[in-house]
RNA sequence: GGAGAGGUGACUGAGUGGCCGAAAGUGCACGAUUGGAAAUCGUGUGGAGGGCUAAAAGCUUUCCCGAGGGUUCGAAUCCCUCCCUCUCCGCCA
């Protein structure tokens, strides 16, 4: 949420921030409401200076016993004044948090305008195959590791089951990844999957994407789209100490997103599920620090491609594609032979003090020991699914085999290649 | 799920209708003392909104004792609803 102050001093920035995002936001209207709030507030107080004068002096009168009956009189009145007066400044401040809810973060300068993202690198060797590659379905199928069928059974579509080495594969690179998150200093959390009202709206999940979510309706607890929202609200309406900072952390959790939106129904595969697994990174910093931690933290996301051996690129946001919350971010994006195109695998994003507001995450500077808005950074590190993607399509051979990565056979018990008919005590012998 | 006890500032803890934004202690910061430290002494030690001010400083005002309502001229204190924590019972991995 922006601060209504801000935006009355940065109207031009303001402005072009929405224009560069697309979305059309009424600024004036929301002025308007802060004038008329500030004039209820205005009144409202002074008229509860005189009441709280009235009372003292009523209390003076019995004291001395004489009394008070007149003044009491009068200050029953001046209470209905009062009354009013935060009725409508209730209403008014009610439309206001409305507004800001559902304002989407500023943007920094550097994010481009347009349509298109900027690529910023690429890494790693594309794969030449001298057959014509498979996709992970097929591939995931055939070698009896993905079954939708069986998951649109047990649940419905939109949803997969993991058997034998893919289970495997899939567990192996959740520890692998937060191993490796850890190793470069990040504290492991694993939180709960469910997340309040409170909790979920502090991040921006709500109100605008209630229907993204899943929600357990009887408790009022939202099924986690991501780590970020219980990982991101572990300090909420807390005061951190600026020598705390910055906080790095790295959950595993799975996600739960509805898909509610007209496209990507049709999408194959693992590509776009209602449940997947992810491993996330979530930083709290001081503002002045906090541009240095993304980058820190893009770099964190890149070495688990960069370890399995998998080639992608970096793009930096548009506008356009900026998430709601969001004031800068990158995209990392792997290589998916059988769509000859890179595919969104992770977000590494800066929410700036956007997030921090809503879910009231301050610290204390050292120098004035006056408190301010943290920081919070996200991005996936990675999301599990589409790396299995990833692996099998870009590792698969003309025996329709698929080579395990170096780095993930201690984590597959010694398998270095999944084949059809299962494993292979063969494959892991072979080497 | 049932029964009971409780939620007060960074923490411990007092406060049952006005002089309580809140005693006292601990902690913390600064200062004095010391060769330095400990101990001791002194001072300071919340948040949010509004107004005045070009801004900062400062002054002023309102609100905040788990959250939200209510009673009252006046609520941390009385009433109602909800949330959370603890103890006991039940159920369960």
């Amino acid at each position: 949420m922006l601060d209504v102050k801000w935006i009355r001093k940065n109207l031009t920035t303001m402005r072009e921030s929405l224009k560069k995002r697309e979305i059309e936001a009424d600024l004036d209207t929301l002025l308007n409401l802060d004038d008329e709030r500030r004039e209820c507030v205005k009144k409202g107080d002074e008229l509860k200076h005189l009441k709280n004068l009235y009372s003292k002096k009523i209390s003076q009168l019995k004291n001395s016993s004489k009394d008070p009956q007149d003044i009491i009189k009068e200050t029953q009145k001046l209470v209905l004044h009062i009354k009013e007066w935060e009725k409508k400044r209730r209403n008014y401040e009610q439309r206001i948090t409305d507004f800001l809810l559902n304002l989407p973060n500023r943007l920094h300068p550097s994010v481009p305008g347009g349509d298109d993202n900027i690529e910023e690198k690429r890494c790693g060797k594309l794969p030449k195959f001298n057959f014509s590659p498979r996709d992970h379905q097929q591939i995931g199928e055939d070698l009896n590791i993905l079954d939708f069928k069986r998951a649109a059974k047990i649940t419905g579509s939109g949803f997969v089951v993991y058997k034998g080495l893919g289970a495997r594969l899939e567990r192996a690179l959740i520890n692998f990844m937060l191993d490796l998150h850890i190793s470069q200093g990040y504290k492991e959390i694993l939180p709960p999957f469910m997340t309040n009202s409170a909790a979920t709206t502090g991040t921006g999940q709500l109100p605008k994407f209630r229907e993204e979510l899943y929600k357990c309706e009887r408790d009022d607890y939202y099924l986690v789209p991501t780590a970020e929202v219980p990982v991101t609200n572990l300090h909420r309406e807390e005061i951190l100490k600026e020598d705390d900072l910055p906080l790095s952390y790295v959950a595993y959790t799975p996600c739960f997103r509805r898909e509610a939106g007209a496209y990507g129904k049709k999408i194959k595969g693992i590509i776009r599920q209602h449940q997947f697994n992810k491993v996330e990174l979530v930083k709290f910093t001081t503002p002045q620090t906090s541009y240095e931690e993304l980058e820190k933290l893009l770099l964190d996301a890149e070495e688990v491609l960069k370890k399995l051996e998998l080639p992608y690129r970096v793009v930096r946001l548009c506008g356009k594609e900026l998430g709601f919350s969001a004031a800068f971010g990158y995209d990392i994006e792997v290589w998916i032979p059988s769509q000859k195109r890179f595919l969104e695998i992770s977000t590494c994003s800066n929410f700036e003090d956007y997030q921090s507001r809503r879910a009231s995450i301050r610290y204390r500077d050292k120098e004035k020991g006056l408190i301010h808005y943290v920081h919070t950074l996200n991005g996936s590190g990675l999301a599990i699914g589409r790396t299995v993607v990833a692996i099998l399509e870009n590792f698969q051979d003309e025996n329709e085999r698929v080579r395990i990565p170096d780095v993930l056979h201690p984590y597959m018990n010694g398998v270095k290649l999944i084949e059809r008919g299962g494993v292979s005590e063969l494959a892991r012998s072979r080497s």
